[in-house]
RNA sequence: GUGAGUGUAGCUCAGUUGGUUAGAGCACAAGGUUGUGGUCCUUGGGGUCGCGGGUUCGAAUCCCGUCACUCACCCCA
């Protein structure tokens, strides 16, 4: 072939796009019944909106462009900056708390491997306008409520909950000056994430001294359901530290009333690689063969006000297709008909062969009344139209034939058990799925 | 941008120490079958063996280059 599909893009034939379209359809369903609303905005953006996010750096990873009026664009990389952008312009009109979501088509210029290709789609849930620590539990509620729509247990996937508050606080007590945070920040972020010499490399690159280093090894280890109580150990007298810590631990008693607990571990080893996050931060993990990351999110303060909007508060995740289909099918957790591009209910049958304006007007009606109705462009050859129906998952054939003409009755079979009955013309148009009364 | 692996039919893959016209299964199509489906049988279409060059009497096979894909690194919003 001379073309192909671009390099860590896919093609959607029929199957996969009833596939994607099940798992965005689990997305929208469990936003819409957590209340959240759906929005969405252009697919680029200027290309200094995702700097003023991002940085300078940013700009590798993007598809940019200049257009014909010399505007600098970029196809958009992540949803965030387009929420924030599009809530700043409205912050004062839009009621409070702000519960958002989306599925965007992303795209970035890396290079594609396992779980990541250029182009993805991502599921992005917000909640903007409140600090309050209900948000911070219906935000993860949502992640886990999605988790049990697709039958994601415990075993199979975890989230890992930590924050970053309390992480600066601590490190604030070690007098490591808060405009370090971040460059530790992004090297604890990959802890668990790379290979033990490489972290420890990186993590000396950051903190010199080993004393240092193995205090921060210390702090960040706690986990688990002691983890908290390890960590209010080492926060004693620390008023800011002792505050998160207890906002951290009425946020795991409303993820139990919730009854998602099974699901949540306290890890201070989780950062993540963002900038903004500014609270809670929170990472799902498959525990199967693939034990990576397949969604984050977390508390940011100062997000809206990068893009030049007023201060609010806001927390939010993120997950991709790609990564979520690739646990899902490790599970067996994609169901067959996940793939079903076609349903038809009705295959009208032509058995005579000269019966083509008699079954169009059947298959016309049909479609009418809102019932995928069928036919085929072969006529007679009642046994390869049956098998065409078969083949196409037909629930029913309707077979316009030797009755048809005798008695303008039709012959209606169902396909699941090959029962099959005589009806009149009228009765089944009247009722095409009803049970008909016993055959006149 | 760096490294490794893999490229044969739409898909999954065979293909002997280099040897004559490159195969199988699945899928697709036609027929067996002019009123009864998923099975079965027969047949068919479909390939510049990723591309280019080299070695050789002869290359899918060996060598070099190149491209694509996959995986890992970098990065991760």
């Amino acid at each position: 072939m001379k073309y192909h599909a671009v390099k860590g893009t896919r093609d959607f034939y029929p199957r996969d796009m009833a596939i994607r379209n099940w798992i965005v359809d689990a997305w929208r369903r469990v936003s819409l019944r957590n209340g959240f609303e759906e929005y969405d905005g252009p697919i680029f953006e200027y290309l200094d909106l995702f700097r003023a996010k991002s940085g300078e750096g940013i700009v590798s990873e993007l598809f940019h462009f200049t257009d014909r009026g010399e505007r600098e664009l970029a196809i958009r990389p992540e949803m965030t900056p387009t929420l924030a952008r599009m809530i700043a312009a409205q912050a004062a009109s839009l009621p409070r708390p702000i519960k958002w979501f989306s599925v965007p088509r992303l795209c970035r210029a890396e290079r594609p491997q396992r779980g990541r290709l250029r182009e993805f789609f991502q599921w992005n849930a917000d909640i903007v306008g409140t600090d309050d620590v209900l948000a911070d539990a219906e935000c993860i509620f949502v992640v886990l409520d999605f988790f049990r729509e697709v039958g994601l247990t415990p075993q199979q996937a975890t989230l890992k909950i930590n924050s970053r508050s309390l992480l600066a606080a601590l490190l604030a007590a070690r007098g490591f000056a808060p405009d370090r945070h971040a460059e530790i920040y992004t090297v604890l972020d990959k802890r668990d994430k790379l290979p033990p010499e490489v972290y420890a490399e990186k993590l000396e690159s950051v903190v010199r001294t080993p004393a240092e280093r193995s205090d921060l090894e210390c702090m960040i280890q706690a986990h688990g359901a002691g983890g908290l109580d390890e960590v209010a150990e080492l926060a004693r007298g620390n008023e800011a530290a002792e505050a998160e810590i207890e906002r951290l631990r009425e946020l795991f008693k409303l993820l139990a009333a919730m009854g998602v607990a099974d699901y949540c571990t306290f890890d201070m080893s989780i950062v993540r690689g963002l900038a903004y996050y500014t609270g809670v931060v929170f990472e799902g993990f498959g525990q199967g063969a693939l034990r990576r990351a397949i969604c984050g999110g977390g508390r940011y303060d100062q997000l809206l006000t990068v893009v030049g909007g007023p201060p609010m508060s806001g927390l939010g995740f993120g997950t991709s297709d790609v990564v979520m289909l690739d646990l899902l099918n490790e599970f067996g957790l994609l169901p067959a008909e996940a793939g079903v591009s076609k349903h038809v209910d009705f295959q009208v049958i032509d058995a005579a062969g000269d019966q083509s304006h008699v079954v169009l007007r059947i298959v016309a009606e049909l479609r009418r009344a809102g019932h995928c109705a069928e036919f085929s462009y072969r006529r007679g050859n009642l046994g390869k139209q049956l098998k065409q129906a078969a083949g196409q998952g037909a629930k029913w054939a309707v077979i316009v034939g030797d009755e048809y003409r005798q008695r303008q009755a039709l012959a209606v079979k169902n396909l699941g058990t090959g029962e099959q009955v005589e009806r009149s013309m009228d009765s089944f148009l009247a009722d095409p799925v009803g049970q008909p009364a016993a055959t006149p």
